[in-house]
DNA sequence: CCGCGGCGTCACAATGCTGTCGCGAGTTTG
DNA sequence: CAAACTCGCGACAGCATTGTGACGCCGCGG
């Protein structure tokens, strides 16, 4: 949490480019993060939405799946291709619930993804997540910590040169852990990271993952890097 | 809903008071303050914040100017009035600009002050502040005192570099002290603050922490930095 | 329609922490 | 000097937390 706040004391209100081709939609958040004091930019359309992002690199992008010009996601895409905005937070808005664009969603390098219709509460809550959540790990590199490296384009861990066969979230889980190596996570924070804020799921539910995820990387004469907590949750270090 | 998946009660985590009567501002803030670790208690109405405040003592105080029941400014009048209370830090809330106002809420004790809108980022910003003024290591900071450094973002204690194994209790209570180095404890004082105000435990429990948590901590030619004073409790000193 | 892989839950086992006792060595009180 | 206190210490039964294997569900791809 420390790490977030060094990184930019700005005195300046967090900046935020919204892309939403219905105008209602648009204006509702518009105002609604306005009101919560965020330095907001609004167009509906892809192509302007890319110059905005390029002039001014805004702090946060909120992305319909469907806008005019450029579709989200290839914004997204050309978004993670910019130095200089490939590692800026997306939430992807979308009206499909198809599993696969979730997946494509995620993949394309959003940080997290709300199907409408969606409370205007709910999203300022995963705004706040994503924006607590700071990636030392920028999008598209590989991240390193001890004998273990992930790389988040190839979507592949390897371990002393291995590959290392990861589920989905295992994955995730892995990913979420080697962006603050060493830091000890409660089982509700992974749960926030790991599977979005608005999932409901037992805090054990963790537990397992944990041990699919201990098994998954296990190698011989290789130490367990998962540090378990007592009463306080997961560490990931070398 | 999202109360379910609260962790269990954090002794150690840094307790947040939140007095702020624009129900979707209060629970983003809420939200957002719970998932940086702090432990959040959160009201619209005034009166109901003092009760609150009366009842188990935060770390930190947010007061909206203007709540229902009693108004902001009355609050922390009432707050820097009860002695329990006195020396809690505050940061008020306000739309208004009028500078007398804000001359009225410092003049009122609050310690800093925040003009609406502001952004969560900035709130959260000054809230780290405030906290690593008054408890470091609630901020997240590493502690350190004589030879021994405790990491609350990692849970980790180091003496002379090697790693100490604590348990969770032990961990707490060596916080605990070294957030207050050299300060005499009584045994009450520490149950309060380690076990919890709640907490129905035998005042010689304390006595066999302790001892724990020398063990613990104990190395070849170390002094014990964990003095006893005879008839009032213990101190913890480089 | 069936098999498969992944996921969330459970129940149970395995650790290892915890709060108390009791005893004994010092210390203070009277 | 004995009684009264205070504190260190080892033991322990109970309990809280975590590890683990199994099970059923569900969506996807034959």
């Amino acid at each position: 949490m420390d790490k977030l706040r060094q990184d930019k004391p700005r005195v300046t209100a967090a900046k935020l480019l919204l892309v939403e081709d219905d105008p209602a939609l648009l204006e509702l958040l518009e105002y609604r993060f306005q009101n919560e004091g965020y330095d907001v930019r609004a167009t509906p359309d892809g192509d302007e939405a890319m110059v905005m992002a390029a002039e001014d690199v805004p702090d946060l992008v909120i992305l319909d799946w469907m806008v005019d010009g450029t579709s989200g996601i290839e914004v997204c895409r050309r978004l993670r291709r910019d130095k200089t905005t490939a590692h800026v937070p997306i939430i992807m808005l979308t009206a499909r619930e198809a599993e696969d664009d979730r997946i494509r969603g995620l993949d394309t390098g959003a940080d997290d993804y709300i199907t409408k219709p969606f409370s205007p509460r709910e999203l300022m809550a995963r705004v706040g997540a994503v924006m607590r959540r700071i990636r030392p790990a920028l999008a598209g590199e590989t991240v390193e910590v001890g004998d273990i490296a992930l790389d988040p384009v190839a979507h592949k861990v390897t371990r002393r040169g291995k590959t290392l066969q990861l589920g989905p979230t295992e994955y995730r889980l892995l990913k979420f852990f080697m962006e603050s190596p060493g830091r000890v996570f409660s089982r509700t924070q992974l749960l926030d990271g790991v599977w979005g804020t608005g999932s409901d799921i037992e805090l054990r539910t963790v537990d397992v993952h944990i041990r699919r995820l201990r098994k998954a990387i296990e190698m011989p004469n290789a130490k367990d890097p998962i540090r378990t907590v007592r009463s306080a949750g997961y560490a990931f270090e070398a």
